[in-house]
DNA sequence: CGACGCATGTGCGCGAGTTCACAAAGCGCT
DNA sequence: AGCGCTTTGTGAACTCGCGCACATGCGTCG
């Protein structure tokens, strides 16, 4: 186990890209293949060769010129580097449609995060079983995140109450958020927030529906869509 | 109701936040207030009030100097400007746990998003009927889609079965895809593909945990967080 | 009616992130 | 053992978005 190198910050962006990059190098692995280039896993994730050469170098040298990298060894480093080699328990705040839908998604559990607990407001929900958990009182989160040392909460309420929720977290310790509810959350300085708004991004697809048809209308004197960053993987 | 002005090409980053402005304009409107600066606009929204400026001429010039920005009107031209002037009918693909929340969650028909149809592949799941629509076939994508003059697909499916169902929406005419599954959609240019990986923010907040845990065990010698861009709102 | 104050709209410099292009470096074949 | 092919790792140019700072213009108050 070679020792991590010097720790250098890694960009935003790169952190964002590495749990991609990782996804597609695990289905390579369990296709068997045990080596790719950086334009094979660049075809395959969308995106520029140099830049996964550079995201990937942020990591360390774990290349070999003239060949690629290493499969299993690169899904070794970026796994570390993410500190996925160790389970993340999250906790739940919310057990309605969303908050269930949630829980029951294996992907979760899968991917080193297993549900350390969901809790709720409504009496009408405790000891609901979803997935193999039971939905607690929101009373007890402050107790299961201490008893399960959690340091992950996911927000899955109505926006009213999001706030609330968060603060709750914060206060039983938890460092990191992801907030399905669209509002803004505020939190202390040394939190982590993640927000995932699911009209957002409908919102966003209609901007360019809206665009493809008024391009339409006007015999589509518009420049070409071009369409760069996020969207069409022509 | 005042001509288009002339339709300069609006950033992505940009249009990605028009969307909160009009969530937290909404908010303000139902509160009666009928005014609002660039800065409480961006206090509300966690960003900077030159970006709101920036963000907002891009739409034209429809604020007031001196005085700020008429709450209704500008909610009118943001949602002109995103094309939510009408609806725009979505139809899910799968109807597993994610499909279902995805149908049953209010957020979508309140912001302009009804659910045009809900399909799949699964016999058992037909006629299952969640937030009033009824799960059909596969097979009748391509009809619903074409009677109900649909544009968004959402793909709720597991990721083996992604790319067909993403090639079927296209095939049946969608033109942008809200994709759920955990996979790169190759889809032809001039489809709009955005993506929404939830193990992929939980491995972001992962990362994020990870340093701050080796940063306690090596006395915190490391930089501080500072954070920026998605993250801890201060 | 004029002057003052306040918030918008925007030109400009800066920094982060992306991409190009090339030198360094393994591997295999002769 | 050496040569050439392939692919990495990275310096450097470039693009894009961000934020400062300020001039512009509107409303208000004396």
């Amino acid at each position: 186990m070679p020792p991590p190198p010097a720790r250098r910050r890694i960009p935003d962006a790169t952190v964002a890209r590495l749990p991609i990059y990782l996804q597609i190098l695990a289905e390579q692995s369990t296709a068997a293949i045990d080596n790719i280039s950086s334009e094979g896993l660049a075809g395959l994730a969308g995106v520029n060769a140099a830049k996964v050469r550079k995201d990937l170098s942020y990591l360390g040298s774990y290349g070999t010129r003239g060949v690629g990298y290493d499969v299993g060894y690169l899904i070794y480093q970026i796994r570390r580097e993410l500190g996925l080699n160790y389970d993340w328990p999250v906790i739940i705040v919310g057990a309605g449609n969303l908050g269930q839908a949630l829980a029951g998604y294996g992907g979760f559990i899968d991917r080193g995060f297993p549900v350390g607990g969901i809790v709720d407001v409504d009496p009408a929900k405790f000891d609901v079983v979803v997935a193999g958990a039971r939905v607690r009182p929101l009373d007890e989160l402050s107790q299961i995140v201490e008893s399960k040392d959690i340091s992950i909460g996911v927000v899955a309420v109505p926006s009213s109450a999001a706030q609330d929720a968060a603060d709750l977290l914060v206060k039983a310790g938890v460092t990191s958020i992801l907030n399905f509810a669209p509002v803004i959350l505020s939190v202390p300085v040394g939190i982590t927030v993640r927000k995932v708004d699911l009209a957002v991004e409908l919102q966003i697809l209609s901007y360019h529906e809206q665009r493809r048809s008024v391009a339409q209308q006007n015999g589509q004197l518009q420049g070409a869509p071009a369409d760069r960053g996020r969207g069409a993987t022509a």
